[in-house]
DNA sequence: TATAATGTTTGAAC
DNA sequence: AGTTCAAACATTAT
């Protein structure tokens, strides 16, 4: 990297794509990686760009590279926060996958790249769906709703983080009681990812087996 | 102060 | 061969 010139910054997800001429940079902060822009941090960066007015620093990332761009690596219509999101395409990912949990897929980064586990527990919450629904039991129109709302909450927590107020705008995530209807809410850890996750199980509906 | 967690990859074990 | 699982990375709020 050293003398060479920065084209371009992308996103995908969670990847945070540094564009060269000939190669890509790909930086994913993971659970505790920061960065920092014009400012010393204590301990030493994994990635330091300088440029004529300033520099950033990446510390505690993961850090991978390889020859050409970014543009045939990826899916962008995954991409929940990007131009290119195609709903229609992660619903067609979802049908592919009936028997999944909706606890499972929305870490799914194939389906909804960007989605983590607080989008996930918000998202649950906020269209009233029970965590461990199968894609092929929720109806149709249900489902549009969840891939609509990952979208739109990602949008929300963006602009809340910015804002140093995203926890105090959390309605599931870490909470214990249902603001809906003032029963506790549950915690327990689910799925093939067996991450924690928080829900109602009066509010949030859990369809039925066809024929149970 | 000990614990758990906004995530993902790797490789061993089954 | 496919899956499942623990380990690894490392910081910080609670």
């Amino acid at each position: 990297m050293e003398g060479r010139e920065v084209i371009e910054f992308k996103t995908w997800g969670k990847h945070f794509l540094i564009c060269f001429e000939s190669f890509t940079v790909r930086i994913h902060l993971m659970l505790f990686g920061t960065y920092r822009i014009n400012e010393q941090k204590a301990g030493v960066p994994r990635v330091s760009l300088t440029f004529d007015n300033g520099y950033l620093n990446f510390y505690n990332c993961s850090v991978k590279m390889w020859e050409g761009g970014a543009g045939d690596r990826y899916d962008w219509t995954a991409d929940i926060m990007n131009d290119a999101w195609d709903a229609g395409n992660a619903e067609k990912k979802l049908q592919a996958r009936p028997g999944a949990l909706l606890c499972d897929v929305l870490l799914d980064q194939h389906i909804f790249a960007g989605s983590g586990n607080i989008i996930k527990n918000e998202v649950l919450y906020r269209v009233r769906l029970h965590p461990l629904n199968t894609v092929g039991r929720v109806p149709p129109e249900k489902r549009a709703e969840l891939i609509e709302e990952t979208r739109n909450y990602a949008f929300d927590f963006l602009r809340w983080k910015k804002e140093y107020s995203l926890k105090k705008h959390w309605l599931a995530h870490t909470k214990t009681v249902c603001q809906r209807c003032n029963l506790p809410l549950v915690k327990a850890y689910l799925g093939k990812t067996r991450r924690r996750t928080f829900y109602c199980n009066n509010c949030q509906v859990l369809y039925e087996e066809p024929g149970g």
